[in-house]
DNA sequence: TGGGTCATGTAACCTGTTACATGATTAG
DNA sequence: CTAATCATGTAACAGGTTACATGACCCA
């Protein structure tokens, strides 16, 4: 029950087409949450039909025709009442399959684990990287956005990228170190 | 695709009834991966039609009877291939609505926000106390744990939860302070 | 007599993933 | 000429959530 908000969030920012809304997804809300087009045109569907959004179709010579959604009133009071209404607990939603797949370890190969870890440790690497680029945006005010209370809570956001980031990447480094240690022993 | 490989993995402990998957489930996986009953029932009913598990109808005078799943050769290679075959890519599957909540921080209120975030921090305190916990039970061999290489790899289950319940306590302590520096500024 | 544990599920619905399909314009 | 960008989606399937349903035994 979040994509929806997220782009109810989103056109709170100004009229977009579903392309649109993909483009900024991948700039901001990616970081925390991932989605494919096929669901953004889809949800767009369904949040359309409950009156969340309204449409116009825009015919364009030189590109193709478009869709672009605004946001209505009632899907500024469900978006309100979504921020204010959801408890903490709710968002514990937990569902880390790389921690899974360390908790039966023991099962697998321990080569292929230690090369999975270190794959996980570059990603993680490389989504820091990323980040920079997003607060460095951010500074130069490439990104739409309006007031500098609304750029403390993408502040917010990026902060929280370096922080789990930089946490999977301990965590990372401990599990290697003690199955290397494990490996000495036997 | 994965709660499928927990049961496959908590199975590798002995056979087991789905009533007893979720107990083991809620004092193990859940600190990483959430499932409800129903799920569970279900999942055992499309890995047995898979033939990765086998079953078995125990009939009891006390109690209910009851169904006793055992992982099959096919279910236990099944589960080797996954432990080894995918990549830590896959694994990176945001889905964070906290975060999300905080990003349209700026539509919402104020209060409910350092509300939400407070609520956020308290409940990141209480899994770190159930995980000391674990740690405790673990050292006292109370849970059915055979080897000490298994217990290696609970440790790192239990070193994840540490280090990501901590990282969230931290950011929301650095989100509160900039929510409260930035109403001294207005 | 009421609540907890044991033990099983079904049905409807919502959300997410994968694969596919189309087709024009524009920049190198 | 070819790749990228713009722009829209559908269909099938997989996975997760919520609500409901049943019923016995045991302990206080």
């Amino acid at each position: 029950m979040s994509l929806k908000h997220g782009i109810l969030g989103l056109l709170t920012y100004g009229p977009m087409t579903g392309y649109e809304l993909m483009k900024v997804f991948n700039k901001s809300l990616k970081f925390f949450w991932s989605a494919q087009t096929s669901q953004i045109y889809r949800e767009l569907d369904t949040i359309e039909k409950k009156g969340w959004v309204t449409s116009e179709h825009i015919i364009q010579k030189d590109k193709p025709n478009k869709k672009v959604f605004t946001i209505s009133n009632e899907g500024k009071s469900e978006l309100v009442n979504w921020l204010n209404g959801h408890s903490a607990k709710k968002m514990m939603n937990l569902r880390d399959s790389m921690t899974m797949r360390i908790f039966f370890g023991s099962i697998g190969d321990m080569k292929v684990l230690k090369g999975e870890l270190m794959e996980y440790r570059c990603i993680n690497e490389h989504f820091l990287e990323s980040l920079k680029n997003v607060e460095e945006g951010l500074d130069k005010s490439e990104q739409s956005i309006r007031e500098s209370s609304e750029k403390l809570y993408w502040i917010m956001g990026i902060k929280r990228g370096y922080i789990t980031a930089k946490a999977n990447i301990e965590w990372a480094d401990e599990c290697l170190e003690l199955l290397n240690k494990m490996k000495g022993e036997q």
